[in-house]
DNA sequence: CATGAATGAGCTTTCATTCAT
DNA sequence: AATGAATGAAAGCTCATTCAT
């Protein structure tokens, strides 16, 4: 029942929104009674934060795969996969609803501050020599996951992509 | 009395978001009778769509201050000011309220659109050797706008920001 | 203006009704601005009042044009005029709003008054010899009277008609 | 709930009219909260369509009761009772609300032709002879329907009344 | 008299949440 | 736990009437 309920909800959140979705509908798609919903959450808002905590997971910590000498590829691998286990559904909802309430704001930022760590590291790791200067790393890094987290944004808003591994070959081939 | 809705409406929108901001209150804020906002703006969502006409505008079309052989500084002068004339509230409502109405996805695709030709326009000036294919080039400038908008916007959501400048410099060096 | 204004109230009333007509839709098919009306009708009743009592008059007391020993051509005179002048949209709103204000309910009241007295004062005289007794006579006058103000009305509401002729012709063979 | 809902409005549309009727006034005399009428009722044209519905009943096709050589009998019959069961409350929105909604003019509609369909029928039956052509006798079918209903829309305007069974001897001997 | 913006009460409808079964 | 009717606050919107110019 809860499981129903959270997936009617993640697919109408993701397209008609938050505020535009009554709970009797998601009530209606997945099947389950009206006041069901109340019972396992207690407000409307509740459901939002229990997608969020348990369908969009950050990655974080686990080592990158990084090859000294090649910042491009090893950027390129990071660039393919964000590190968020999200359905696309909830990739949309977490984009779209961050100020519908903290709990989705903490999610993206944690994802962006993710990104950044990442991405710093292993330039670090592929640039043994230090060539940029921590500053401009760091720069390049804040870019890098800037540029990942908006273009999955604007692919949803407007259908245009970038490719992956141009961004990496760019953003690597800048601190050479 | 239709300005005074305005500005309430564009305070309120940007601070708790066009769903959650009843029209009784934008009136209240305003000091206007509650039917008065229907009088001038039918709907709700004519007063968003409103805004996003009167109170956003793209600067299209003006001539890229580039400089040949700089490309650093060209891309700098283009970073410290989107071609967007709008208050931050009204940026927060532009980038907040893409999904609420066509309007406004379509005046942010347009800032986006035009800050690519920008930047793809200035690097062909600033590069005159030609350094980068036109491939790279449209890689470049795609991410140069991606950074700009989504730093933006990641401001408003984290407070924090990427130094324009150093953005800048970054993507003119990638293409050298 | 006071005339362009019952001028579209009567259209308009005969059209949609009285109570969903706007006075602002009045005022706009008027082309008078809207507080204009409050000026010279209070209350918007008082614009439906003064169409009924301007605009519908009921011709009491006239002689009846009674040929005697012919009581069929006697009601068929009566038949093929009801003593109402009144336009087809007046004569729309006085059937159709006879409950929204006492006035239209008293007109439609003397009109059907009116009627049963002529055809009855019209029987008489075309009927010297009394055949039939007074009260059959008043039934039938009774009979002619509810005939043709309800013929309108249906005409109205389904296009289906009478022939008045006809009916005059056989209310009076009734009381041969 | 449903019942009590459709109670009070069928109340209150006789006493006041449909448009001068609001919803929370009929809430108020069914004793249910506001919104349970929307539940039952997604509108408020919906309440009159479900009493014209189901508290208005035509009845079509059940045999006259003619006896052969007594048409004013046999008419009179037909005269005392409309083929309408719909209670006197009912019987004063059917005649009112004609113009609100087309179900219910299309149940008057469906009353006036059942109601002359029956009298033609009843004619036929009582007067072999068919010493009226059959043009008359549609006229008088016609005649008769209008005075029966007219007499009841007039009665509730007015508190004046015809006697039927009079009515129904001058049909009749009309035709003789 | 003419104007149209201003006023606010009241309308229908929506909907998150509660509750009796 | 499951059910769906019940609840009522509040939403967006309409509109007769008023008022300053």
């Amino acid at each position: 029942m809860r499981t129903r309920i959270l997936d009617a909800a993640e697919e109408l959140f993701a397209g008609s929104g938050y505020a535009a979705t009554p709970t009797a509908v998601i009530a209606k798609l997945a099947r389950v009674p009206g006041g069901l919903i109340s019972d396992y959450f207690p407000r409307k808002i509740d459901v939002l934060v229990a997608l969020i905590d348990e369908r969009t997971h950050i990655e974080e910590g686990r080592d990158v795969d990084a090859v000294p000498g090649d910042p491009a590829g090893t950027l390129a691998r990071l660039a393919r996969a964000l590190p968020l286990r999200a359905s696309p559904a909830m990739r949309r909802i977490l984009f779209r609803e961050a100020d519908t309430h903290g709990s989705v704001k903490e999610r993206l930022g944690r994802l962006n501050g993710e990104l950044v760590r990442r991405a710093r590291f292993a330039l670090e790791l592929a640039l043994p020599g230090a060539r940029g200067d921590a500053a401009r790393l760091e720069v390049a890094a804040a870019m890098f996951a800037a540029v990942l987290i908006y273009q999955e944004n604007l692919w949803q808003l407007t259908g245009h992509r970038i490719d992956p591994d141009a961004v990496a070959e760019l953003v690597a081939h800048a601190l050479v």
